[in-house]
DNA sequence: CATTGATATGAATCCTACG
DNA sequence: ACGTAGGATTCATATCAAT
């Protein structure tokens, strides 16, 4: 099932992963045409000679990848440029945002060019793992955390971000910039036909889940090209939103093809965003023309005696001159600011002071069909 | 009470903060003649467009509101490769380390020029808040973190690490790179005679104990070219560490000074990484030629019937080869690494196999004095 | 079946003093 | 500078076997 979602986007790559190098493929992409590109790329570890555990045996980390092997920091930093310039261009330039994820061998050159080109960081967000490796041999801290960087592709551009679905996430508190998620492991890790983990750095699915929950609408587009074991796609789908996946190595891309394809989505209050949804702006004039308010009636200031009349324009009139319902409520409040004109001009019914954002509320309902 | 403990760093600057630009005091320190550098530099505040002090002020150099976003980052750029260039300098080149801190605003372009002159990342510390300030608008993450790279300045300059003290620390588990510390608030914050907060920034003293519990000792020499409110001055005097302090702002310097003063150094077991005092080396045929161990004994290994005689060139000898006493463990042992030598091998005291490293503890105790 | 204990493992820039 | 011997070093969690 592909969902048209993007005039520019090509319909036949939508929810797919290319087999194929990470530029090249995204060259191919058109301009402004992608709603969030998550990124993964290799980390320039510099990994040298082999780490013991104490009990003598090998640890296996990325070491023989020869997908993580640069010549230089200067080629890491040329590499990084590149694929970013490319992203930049394939990203909304109205509303969209970019998420990188790194360590400290890297995250720091993947910053400087990000600001370098002119993207704009929303947020730096701290990868806190429960269950981290640890420093074997006590040379150090022990090495906890990876780094996301999210932001836009330019400093003008807007984003998506799902606020109070986030807040529910977290137990009704802001969410905060470091995540505390275990590592991948058990069954949610990708073995390959021998039974083998598939590849040595697949990151959990919380974590991607927490990245598009965050900042994407439903059946947004959500580009990864460096899709690796195909965390993002899966996820993607899962909770309703295209994908498209780039991704050089074979047994990857077949791997990842197949996970994606047995996801399924499920869609709930947090995938919907359903706590962000905002209710439809309503003007002050609305209500009048509707008849929910009468043109004669009298609005209440607060709780006091003050009121004020409805203008011939259908603002309010006060004291001579034509106000907005919230300046003339923010200066009667003695303030410099506009109060919340909602909040502060009552009107009576069945003898009683009632807000007249119930009046709104009634409109938006029986009006406007907004089921809060 | 000042310490000389290095014969090159200017003795009449120990314990003193200079009032003055940051780079041009630098430039006046001889080189490889501190431990420990930790800077707090000011951050780039792209929104205004200028240079700024986390405080508000301008910051020196930088002149004009009609920057754009890229010289402003080129212009940060350059500041942060100067005063760098100046720390990588005057840091000892066989062993030290450094330390900034920053925020998302400038920790990339600090680190991208770090590695880039060719500093080696040990760590980057994230120092979680447990208290900060909420996002009020509800717009993104509630930023939560400040960064702290802990660098070398070059790759093969060695480094003090506290490590059993900071286990020790950390309730007897490796301590590891995500600190949960409350910003700094209560009596420790410094006022001014107004009774206001005297800088915007103030580190919490515990942010500053552990960084200069877990890499420097006793007496060594810290120098910190942006000096503020003087914590890092107050917490080396503190735990008897030797400080130099720059700080270009005269009112910051006053109260700095009448901080650091006050200060008396409490010496403890922590400060003195008593956990981490290492017990002296000690080689086998040292026990030999002290005739703990006698030329004729014979060397049980483990508990089996399996032994070697002590060779010419007092190492062990067994099936025609001399070894070292773990490399010939090891290899008794089926693995390819190493054994303990002083754990693996035994001899006969009272008619009951002993461990050499029995032996040995009484060597040491009786002939070199070590106290465990 | 429930509980306990042994085993495996995760993006890792993972030793150092001495001759 | 480089080779070598000495010697110091791990946490949370999932899985699976054993009781």
């Amino acid at each position: 099932m592909k969902r048209q979602i993007n005039n520019k986007f090509p319909q036949e790559l939508l929810n797919t992963i290319t087999l194929g190098d990470t530029i090249e493929s995204l060259k191919k992409l058109p301009d402004s045409s992608v709603d969030m590109l998550f990124a993964d790329p290799p980390y320039n570890m510099q990994v040298e000679g082999t780490l013991k555990r104490t009990n003598g045996s090998n640890f296996k980390g990325v070491e023989g990848n020869d997908w993580d092997e640069f010549e230089s920091l200067t080629s890491y930093k040329e590499f990084t440029r590149t694929w970013l310039k490319e992203a930049q261009r394939v990203l909304k330039k109205d509303k969209s945002s970019l998420w990188v994820i790194g360590s400290f061998q890297n995250i720091y050159v993947v910053g400087d060019v990000l600001q370098e080109l002119g993207f704009w960081i929303i947020n730096d967000i701290v990868w806190s793992k429960t269950n981290p490796t640890p420093n074997f041999l006590g040379t150090k801290f022990t090495n906890r955390q990876e780094t996301l960087l999210w932001a836009t592709p330019t400093k003008n551009t807007k984003y998506q971000f799902n606020y109070k679905t986030m807040k529910e996430l977290n137990g009704g508190k802001q969410m905060t910039s470091v995540w505390d998620i275990p590592v991948s492991s058990g069954n949610e890790r990708v073995k390959d036909d021998g039974g083998e983990k598939l590849h040595p750095t697949q990151k959990p699915d919380k974590l991607l889940y927490n990245v598009i929950i965050s900042s994407t609408k439903i059946n947004d587009l959500i580009v990864d090209p460096f899709m690796g074991s195909g965390t993002t796609g899966a996820i993607a789908k899962r909770v309703g939103r295209n994908f498209y996946g780039i991704e050089r190595d074979e047994k990857y891309h077949k791997y990842a093809m197949i996970r994606v394809n047995k996801e399924i989505p499920q869609l709930d209050e947090f995938t919907q965003a359903k706590f962000d949804i905002k209710p439809p702006k309503v003007k002050f004039h609305d209500l009048v023309d509707s008849n929910y308010i009468n043109q004669q009636e009298k609005l209440y200031f607060r709780t006091s005696d003050i009121t004020a009349t409805i203008s011939n324009v259908k603002e309010l009139y006060f004291d001579g001159d034509d106000y907005g319902i919230s300046k003339l409520g923010g200066i009667l409040s003695g303030s410099s600011v506009n109060a919340n004109g909602w909040d502060v001009w009552f009107v009576i019914r069945d003898n009683k002071k009632v807000p007249i954002s119930q009046i709104r509320d009634a409109y938006r309902i029986n009006v406007l069909g907004f089921e809060g």
